[in-house]
RNA sequence: UGGGGUAUAGCCAAACGGUAAGGCAACGGCCUCUGACGCCGUCAUCUCUUGGUUCGAAUCCAGGUACCCCAGCCA
């Protein structure tokens, strides 16, 4: 069923894959239930590829449906977006689009079937009352006298909740469960409040809206859901969500499965935070390309099928985990290598002045679009007499084992010569400003004529043949693995070197057309991609998507 | 302190009573016109801990310990 590669199982696959063996379902449906309160992170690409993965696996179907049911919070804005990653991402929900408001009046219906039962009645205690009333951990809550309020009475409160006679908070619907359970949530939770906002789907039609928990399962049994996937943190919401579908005359029973969400080192994931990040101009918007928001790392140049990767290879599980952000980065190097055609760029230009080389000569060099891949063609690249290198690749008194340029030794100027530095000028500060080199004529196209082996290959481009170029290289947003430790307020560990803006870079003629749908390494330093916002026709900008391993600078 | 969870290598994660997969990282080596890529090798006598059951335990039982979640009219 599945191809050539081999996906280890996880809890999950086993309990669909014995569903399914057993009989109990023939087929699977699961769901992605975003709330439209926000961007689509990293961590809601584990859930999107889980949920959409695994149904992909079993020959199933996964719905996306919004839990739009608080519209105090929710947008359009955020609807749209959410559609939009999950597409980017790579998943189709074909026309099983869903909103839980949607289901509203059947909910509402299904709600006054309790109150009808004697399981749900309406309440008038404030929310601190309500509060108060609840208890605590170890102490059982109290109950309060509205508990006992005649059907009929709530019944008719709770028509006059829905039709718009108290004020926000006036009134609420609650559960008749257990006011002393040690589970929280089974205290008679709250299902119903007044919320007086528009919605963003279903406008003014309401006045009250359900909670999350009297929404959420009756949702999935409404639309046939089978696995009803989560996280973690509502197990303690389970013998709730069972309580309503056992309670109530739906289709079917769907059964709830938590998995530990993801968290990602040096990063922050809560909305909240995400929000507070944007909100205070930290960074430039949800789409930054330091944020872990999927519109983010699109920007920054990741590739879906980096991400998918990347949601495979952590695996799924209960145990609460910390993945640790180079794994991200190095799915986006596998993929990047091997697609994104090379090019040559020098980031911090420092010119190097060929002496024994002809003043107006120019040559041509051809250069392989990608070493491994013929078939990816290739290109020209012109040379001259004066041409920009890295500053990196420059040390006038070398640490040992550096093998770049240095006074005295050979380098091979990639495609082209093999060069000796022959000097350096420098400014007041001691800084090279000008390195000079002569290049060895039978060494054309790189190769010595008689077979020396040249350790060191540096990275260059013509300075009368090249066009500057903003690059921008990203950094971790901060400089803790976790922001969140010790409940101490992240903002500290903001790293403040997360962005670096190269006003001058130099790029091989050919980058002037690139477009930011193309990825490219540029040889020696990184993925990089025009960035999609801020590049103009003729004029990219450059983001730096990851950097190259470098084995040299981490010793 | 009530309830619900989780503990297998630096980070993830398999193993379902039969003798600790795999990935990433790390380390050593090879290759190399990208210090990239690629290739080869090394990497848990042991599964939080203490006892017990068993011919045999990461798996079963009992007791500890650590960490996470729950007292929203958020999801």
């Amino acid at each position: 069923m599945s191809t050539e590669q081999t996906v280890s199982g996880n809890f999950l696959r086993t309990i669909i894959d014995d569903d399914l063996a057993s009989g109990r379902h023939a087929g699977i449906v699961t769901r992605f239930p975003p709330e439209p309160n926000g961007y689509l992170h990293i961590g809601h690409a584990k859930s999107i590829c889980l949920n959409f993965g695994l149904a992909q696996q079993s020959g199933g179907r996964c719905h996306l449906r919004f839990d739009d049911t608080n519209p105090a919070k929710e947008e359009v804005e955020y609807i749209e977006s959410i559609k939009e990653s999950v597409r980017w991402l790579g998943f189709d929900w074909g026309t099983h689009l869903y909103y839980a408001s949607d289901n509203f009046e059947q909910l509402y219906q299904w709600a006054e079937y309790l109150i009808q039962q004697g399981k749900a009645y309406v309440e008038e205690l404030s929310a601190e009352e309500i509060r108060n009333h609840r208890g605590t951990l170890t102490e059982p809550g109290t109950e309060s006298s509205s508990r006992n309020r005649p059907i009929t009475e709530s019944l008719d409160l709770f028509r006059r909740m829905r039709g718009d006679d108290f004020p926000d908070g006036a009134r609420v619907l609650r559960a008749r469960i257990d006011m002393a359970s040690p589970n929280m949530n089974l205290r008679d939770p709250v299902l119903y409040r007044i919320i007086h906002a528009p919605h963003p789907h279903v406008g003014d039609a309401w006045r009250i809206y359900p909670m999350y928990d009297f929404a959420h399962g009756q949702s999935d049994a409404m639309e046939g859901i089978t696995h009803s996937i989560c996280t973690l943190e509502f197990e303690d919401h389970k013998p709730l969500y069972d309580w309503f579908l056992d309670n109530l005359p739906v289709p079917c029973k769907p059964r709830q499965y938590e998995f530990a969400r993801l968290n990602l080192t040096y990063t922050v994931m809560s909305k909240r935070k995400l929000h507070e990040l944007v909100n205070s101009g930290t960074v430039s918007g949800w789409d930054d390309p330091r944020m872990p928001t999927l519109v983010g790392i699109r920007r920054r140049g990741f590739t879906p099928e980096a991400v998918r990767a990347f949601c495979e290879r952590i695996g799924v599980g209960r145990s609460d985990s910390w993945i640790d952000v180079s794994i991200l980065e190095e799915c986006v190097r596998e993929d990047l290598n091997e697609r994104a055609p090379r090019a040559l760029a020098v980031l911090r230009p420092l010119k190097l002045v060929i002496d024994n080389y002809p003043e107006s000569q120019v040559e041509e060099f051809e250069a392989a679009n990608h070493p491994q891949k013929p078939e990816m063609g290739s290109r020209t690249v012109a040379f001259s007499r004066e041409i920009f290198i890295e500053q990196d690749d420059f040390e006038e008194t070398p640490p040992k084992g550096f093998f770049r340029m240095t006074p005295g030794t050979e380098v091979r100027l990639r495609y082209a010569y093999i060069v000796r530095c022959t000097g350096v000028i420098k400014d007041e500060q001691g800084r090279a400003i000008e390195v000079h080199c002569e290049y060895d004529p039978a060494s054309r196209g790189g190769s010595a004529a008689d077979g020396r082996k040249i350790k060191g290959t540096i990275h260059w481009v013509s300075a009368s043949h090249s066009i500057d170029a903003e690059v921008r290289l990203f950094d971790r947003l901060f400089s803790d693995p976790n922001p969140d430790r010790g409940g101490a307020d992240y903002r500290q560990f903001l790293n403040h070197d997360s962005i670096e803006i190269l006003p001058a870079a130099k790029l091989e003629l050919g980058l002037a057309s690139a477009d930011s749908r193309q990825r490219l390494q540029f040889e020696r330093l990184g993925y990089f991609r025009p960035d999609p916002r801020d590049s103009a026709p003729g004029k990219p900008v450059f983001n730096r998507i990851v950097t190259l391993k470098d084995a040299w600078t981490k010793k």
